[in-house]
DNA sequence: TCCTCCGGAATGAACGTTCATTCAGTATTA
DNA sequence: TAATACTGAATGAACGTTCATTCCGGAGGA
């Protein structure tokens, strides 16, 4: 009788080491022994080691939408919207350090590029919600009348590069310096 | 009697496989193949992998320091000279997407991390041509007081995630678009 | 001019290591 | 006891690197 958990130890082990040293730092034979398994027990789970790195990544994807749906709602302004979104993707990358890691690791690398172009255009959850959000902004001429793509650059760009910085000691970011960055972010969307 | 070209050869060779497949995906007898060398001759020309990959980064990064300060003149206006900076960025990199690519591979991996915290900060010369320049204007009120680091990623980070999805084909960029694209960072600079 | 010799550049088969994956055997549960 | 979960040593493929050997072109003697 398989243990559910145990599926969960090896998602566990692997996020972490994965994140810490890379995929190819991160041999199966390790991410066993920080699971507490055997080398074989993975398979059992996982058809592969692909098969597993991308089960963590639609994981970590469920997790990010929850945490950016929680308290979001549709009826509100565009701008407060737009604050709530940005807040909460820089939120959860600098309080899940290790998440935000992985899908760094994930987002550039083979995995990452084929998992875009899988979802045309990587349209990912989160990727709708803002673009629902531009689409509204663009036709009520609060937003810049840029490609959908543009914007998105503009909105994520920055706020995937702070959260970078901060994990890596280059600064500390403070609920000040957050909204200062989402409020400049947004000077740079609106009309 | 060394052929100094034969360097030339790995180095591009190296270049684009790494660029197209990833530093795990370009063995160093694929390197020596598309060169046109034996796999022993690249240690004549590099200790090893890893210095061959840190050296085809110093290279890149003379490079494009090079194609930034051409027609670059610190007595022009400070938005003047951001808009070269910025344009002659994103026109780099949509003209050689093979170093793109390149550069974007080494960032996001140890090497890169290694790099960044070797020159503390990440404080290249094309970062201190910026960093110059942000001082500058948060001492003249123009640009927004916040930290550098800070400012950095909101230049930066809408030029690097625009510059890929052209290379990967999501969005097409022409003069008209890239200066929308530059005039809007601005605007989530400036005071 | 022709031949021989020599230094070092170039070569690529071979080596040792690492890794994902397998499978024969063991432990656990029902 | 039967069935299933688990284990970790064994496997073989792939990799970076080495090194004994080959190759090449110029120097020097006749």
């Amino acid at each position: 009788m398989p243990k559910p958990d145990k599926r969960e130890e090896i998602l566990c082990s692997a996020l972490h080491l994965i994140a810490e040293h890379g995929f190819h730092g991160a041999p199966m034979a390790m991410i066993a022994e920080r699971a507490g398994v055997g080398a074989g027990t993975i398979y059992r789970y996982f058809e592969n080691k692909d098969v597993l790195i991308n089960e963590m990544y639609k994981e970590l994807e469920k997790r990010l939408t929850a945490y950016l749906l929680e308290g979001y709602a549709v009826e509100q302004p565009l701008r407060d919207r737009f604050l709530h979104l940005s807040t909460a993707v820089l939120r959860y990358c600098i309080t899940n350090p290790i998440h935000f890691k992985y899908l760094e690791q994930f987002h550039n690398s083979p995995y990452g590029v084929a998992h875009r172009r899988d979802k045309f255009l990587g349209k990912s959850v989160q990727r709708d919600l803002y673009c629902e959000l531009f689409e509204q902004g663009v036709t009520q001429g609060t937003i810049k009348n840029l490609p959908m793509v543009v914007l998105c650059s503009l909105a994520f760009g920055p706020l995937i590069f702070i959260a970078r910085d901060h994990i890596l000691g280059f600064v500390t970011l403070d609920d000040k310096l957050i909204n200062n960055i989402i409020s400049a972010c947004w000077d740079s969307l609106k009309s």
